[in-house]
DNA sequence: TGACCTTGTAGGAACGTTAATACTGGACGT
DNA sequence: ACGTCCAGTATTAACGTTCCTACAAGGTCA
């Protein structure tokens, strides 16, 4: 295969001015040594020939190619989609491109991804990995001296990490539902299929705080993270005797879900059930009930996360000892759980 | 700046195994001039030292990267985002990885990362142009010959795309509005900013063909695509005299935006307002009202775009004729315009 | 027997860049 | 006048692959 399209080299520059390869290379750097009069013949030559330097021919050379690979587990989700815009941008701002891949929520496919990253020489990677509990890949790769940093993690990952503290956002939401007079409270959580109980421990932990009993039958798997996977946990939570007062769902798709279930089955929301979620995405505020939710600066997290990866990135020989970052996420009270005057 | 980490080259499996180089290069690539028991040796080789070969300097002699840059406005857009995760995986099902980039929606970012890319020497670029009126650059890429495919355009682009008809689509929503009785239609658009204006040409050709006149005061420039600011629009038209009875919007999120504002005053929705939407994104379905709303297959559009991106990238010489192949949406009929038995 | 294939392997160049080193010719100092 | 230094430029060797060609050893054939 022909590429058919003309590629400009710095040798064509230098068969165009007369100068060297290796002079015009320097000058186009503004290297110093090259004086200012024949930088200019030579960036004016670069211009004219509309010289775009190889990037991969520099990468082969310089051993690294300023790029970093980011994996996720599933684009779809909201909270993912905007953290992927702001990782993008953040190292754009730096002068890192972007390489993107996403595991489906596999683990093979998660090992497939890495290991193109790997092949592409990725001088870092970004993961969201499909579970906390099978992280050996991940650790193995930073034994082998790559720069990653988890976007989800425990603080024991062993692996760098920047991430919300998912167990104390989920705290917080119950615990205000238990403040505001909630006994029996239910939870829309998929955490067990994902290796991802942070949420759940963080309910349980609430409950046992205020000497309530866990309740296996109040807690419902919704298997996806989709309004209808809400709308079908709560209809199976309201359906079963003993209907919980208050739910928490893991995120606001599932709440909305939810929302929209009680308002087919003719419930007041918040007097009948109270509802909070987790995200605090767009439509949470303008849900048919604005939806109490838990809420997090989404740049905060990315910030952080890409500044410890660049970190590591340019960090000589071995990497430093991982360091986990959790942030604290606030709950954000709004009519699904609380009405001014209402109970 | 060393990495530190050990990197296992073709020349390292030569010096265990006693081969050359190019041998083991050979073996691995599966050549049949080299015998069975050979490659064994060889691949065995590799796999003890955990080779993985390097794609950068394969690239620079094969000058192809493997590699597809993909430009999105803005990927808070859930109708992007839905489209960038289907790229990826049919690019990665290809054997292609996904560079990205954002312009946020300006011209000259847009141009920036159209020269990363081709500084990265991608094999082919997607787009989704800040606006369709400003092509200049990319049909210039493509007189360089680099395959690129637009994801919003017009049939006369001058450039290879495929996207959905969103002239037609609207049509539909406003046809539809049109058929259920309505004379005064309201449209919430910011096309006029992104130069995008293939909505109001479908929203006004709708209304020509019934004999409607088209009244400037009923179209409202929302300043953004958030509810917020679907929310602001639909109190600028229906605050003003001679409100609407029906509003089309040109995304869901405005649509749910309108939707919300006639809860918080008290108009019920499809009786004293109607409303549709377009994209058909997952809240549409669940909104308190269940939303009218221009839906589409988001898998047909990519997989058609990436097909024909990847057939320009396999053509040798000179590209063939840009071809733009528009999708023809589909309308979703819900509550918000229309419930069985009412008006 | 020797010309000619075939099979398995090796050697070198190339891809476009950067880094390290080498060469020029003039200015300067003594 | 002669060595020294320096500014400006060129040469060469990498980086890790793949492609093209070379070549030795053995077999086939007349």
């Amino acid at each position: 295969m022909s590429l058919g399209r003309p590629v400009v080299r710095l040798k064509d520059i230098a068969d165009k001015t007369g100068f060297s390869v290796n002079t015009v290379s320097l000058a186009l750097r503004g290297n110093p040594r090259i004086p200012e009069e024949t930088a200019n013949v030579i960036r004016e030559a670069a211009r004219s020939l509309n010289y775009l330097p190889n990037q991969v021919a520099k990468s082969l050379v310089s051993r690294e190619t300023k790029t970093i690979g980011l994996v996720l587990t599933d684009i779809t989700n909201p909270t993912l989609t905007k953290v992927a815009q702001a990782i993008e941008m953040a190292l754009a701002e730096r002068g890192y491109s972007t390489l993107f891949a996403t595991s489906n929520n596999d683990l093979e496919e998660e090992k497939r991804a890495i290991a193109v990253f790997r092949s592409r020489q990725v001088d870092g990677m970004l993961i969201y990995p499909r579970s906390h509990r099978d992280l050996d890949h991940i650790r193995e790769l930073r034994r082998a001296n790559h720069p990653v940093v988890l976007l989800v993690a425990d603080p024991d990952a062993g692996v760098d990490a920047v991430c919300i503290d998912e167990r104390r956002g989920a705290y917080r939401a119950v615990r205000h539902l238990i403040d505001t007079g909630h006994k029996r409270i239910g939870i829309i959580d998929g955490g067990q299929r994902l290796g991802n109980l942070e949420k759940r421990e963080g309910y349980v932990m609430a409950l046992e705080e205020a000497g309530l009993p866990f309740t296996p039958a109040l807690v419902v798997d919704p298997h996806g993270h989709s309004v209808i996977r809400g709308y079908w946990a709560m209809d199976r939570l309201m359906s079963a005797p003993g209907r919980p007062t208050a739910v928490f769902a893991a995120n606001d798709s599932l709440a909305i879900g939810a929302l929209r279930w009680t308002q087919k089955n003719g419930l007041r929301v918040p007097e009948d059930v109270a509802i909070a979620g987790f995200d605090n995405i767009e439509f949470a505020e303008h849900a048919a009930t604005p939806l109490t939710s838990v809420n997090y600066e989404t740049q905060l997290v990315t910030d952080l996360a890409v500044s410890r990866l660049l970190e590591l990135v340019t960090t000589d020989g071995s990497l430093p000892d991982p360091r986990v970052t959790l942030i604290d996420p606030e709950l954000i009270v709004r009519e699904s759980s609380y009405r001014p005057g209402s109970a």
